[in-house]
DNA sequence: CCCTTGACCAACG
DNA sequence: GCGTTGGCCAAGG
């Protein structure tokens, strides 16, 4: 089985539980491919529209939405945040909802 | 084949 | 806090 990073990358976000969230780092690093963080938004990006993947749950180290501030893709991952329950501090979510340990 | 561009990150200065 | 550097991988020119 030759499974590509893509698939291990889908494979990882689509465990995320409801409510929480996960850094791209972390994401690239349960798939198996450390460092690669940058490879993770890579392929969410460009993931179909019908996807039940939670893309929405991954997040920046620094726990804000790697979107420009105001922009449509912006403001619909923070509205899925929030309806989950999620958090936030102005731009920033509220340290407890991290899916995994991290710092 | 080389180079650039990303929803990135940690380590430095 | 900011800017730089090096690391990773895929896609496109």
């Amino acid at each position: 089985m030759t499974e590509s990073n893509q698939q291990r990358i889908w494979q990882v976000v689509s465990q995320i539980p409801e409510g929480k969230i996960a850094s791209y780092g972390q994401v690239a690093a349960q798939a198996g491919i450390p460092q690669a963080a940058r490879l993770v938004g890579n392929v969410l990006r460009k993931l179909p529209e019908g996807s039940n993947l939670p893309w929405h749950r991954v997040v920046n180290s620094q726990r804000k939405i790697s979107f420009p501030i105001g922009s449509p893709a912006y403001q619909e991952q923070k509205q899925r945040l929030l309806l989950e329950g999620i958090v936030f501090n102005k731009e920033k979510i509220a340290i407890n909802h991290l899916a995994w340990h991290y710092l």
